[in-house]
DNA sequence: TTATATATTTAGGGGAACCTAACTGACGAA
DNA sequence: TTCGTCAGTTAGGTTCCCCTAAATATATAA
């Protein structure tokens, strides 16, 4: 993996092509990464070197395939990091950001998408951004069944949700949320099913089932791994 | 704060005091570190002359009240997010302990105080072991009520359960758990209690219910502030 | 078009933390 | 006691990323 520095200048780089809709300035950089001109020049040669940017002197810098493709890494990280820190754990969102750009730099791949499987694979950020799709949210699209797909008494856990907010806020209040483990109870016409969580039994619409991801259960000897929690 | 090499250096150094019962060497944080000696003899002149460690020449390295202070801060961070990583996120443990290596010097004192609450306020690694108490873990035991303190009808959180491990599971598996909500139904003689947690009613021991530190609920426009979950 | 302002680059240096090579001190075995 | 070994230190050098000052290119306004 680059270095710290060179995943930040890459990041800012990206995030100035977007808004620019043009090569990143090396002022805006310097501005944004708060160091001087210079500096920034004498970064994007290097990274020129290492075929991460295109650089033109003084039109400005673009992203190589390569680059581009560690940029959006890194943004991912910062986005899911972000998402978990104020969502997750409440950090206020002025803080959740700037927490979020120390830590994007320290967090390795695997717990990234460890942290984004926690959280059922979020595709929109605290600041109203789309988050990336990463490795393990296609997995997870494209591998595990939803749930109205599921047969009468299997289980499992439940993995994402991609129904809109409004559903997932009345499904969360009544018990049915992401890493919640679950039981099929009842399958009915109309492809509606009804499921049990912690004792509650829920009935839910072929609409909505057809959008919750579900991680079929794992049985050891009869035991059931349960969702780590403390 | 500190330089974050300047944190793994102390953090070392405290680990072989404790290992050696007497002055780290320098080889041996040479080992550890992964550098050779002569950049460990230079990096402890330097702390030597910021007074994070009283160092003595062919004898070996110590620390300074301020820098043991430091240092033990800075295992802490190390403790809690191994935990976090393993119990929450399903880390395996080799691996979290090298995550947190990285995480512990990203990670600010505030969202470190929050992934701890986050867990409840957890009192033994993965690794054995014990979690230094923080000041969040101190607020809670010192300010929160227990269970058995709590009136008929008062409504709250799980912070803490400082409850021998078979206990917890227990508990945990009846849905009590750190960050569930609950509401006390009935207090009985011999101070045993009974509360409601989604939906379920389960009866407690004044023995344990003594020991579990509940956050009041706090109430907005009748609506009820819940824990962030996504 | 020319003058001025601003952006960018070049030149030259500095600190942090690392390294190798060479020297010095400490300590156990003959 | 003295010698060899290994630990520890000093000297000198490297890389990374930053800086200031000065030179140059571009853009803008008169």
């Amino acid at each position: 993996m680059q270095s710290k520095r060179i995943e930040e200048y890459l990041e800012t780089i990206l995030y100035l092509i977007n808004k620019n809709k043009g090569p990143a300035k090396t002022k805006q950089i310097a501005d944004e990464l708060k160091v001087t001109a210079p500096s920034v020049t004498e970064m994007i040669q290097k990274l020129s070197a290492e075929d991460l940017v295109k650089y033109t002197p003084y039109y400005g810098v673009e992203l190589t395939e390569a680059g581009a493709v560690q940029a959006s890494k890194i943004r991912r990280k910062h986005q899911v990091l972000e998402k978990f820190l104020a969502d997750v754990l409440g950090v206020n969102i002025n803080d959740a950001h700037k927490e979020a750009c120390e830590l994007e730099h320290a967090v390795s791949d695997t717990v990234l998408e460890q942290v984004c499987s926690f959280m059922g694979h979020p595709d929109v950020c605290p600041d109203g951004n789309p988050i990336g799709q990463g490795e393990c949210c296609t997995t997870v699209e494209e591998q595990y069944p939803v749930l109205s797909e599921m047969q009468e008494g299997s289980s499992g856990t439940v993995a994402m949700m991609k129904v809109p907010p409004a559903d997932k806020d009345r499904l969360t209040s009544l018990g049915l949320m992401v890493g919640e483990s679950l039981v099929v109870k009842r399958k009915q016409k109309q492809g509606s099913i009804s499921v049990l969580t912690r004792g509650t039994e829920i009935a839910l619409g072929n609409e909505i089932a057809s959008k919750i991801f579900v991680k079929p259960q794992i049985m050891i000897h009869g035991r059931v791994r349960r969702r780590g929690r403390h």
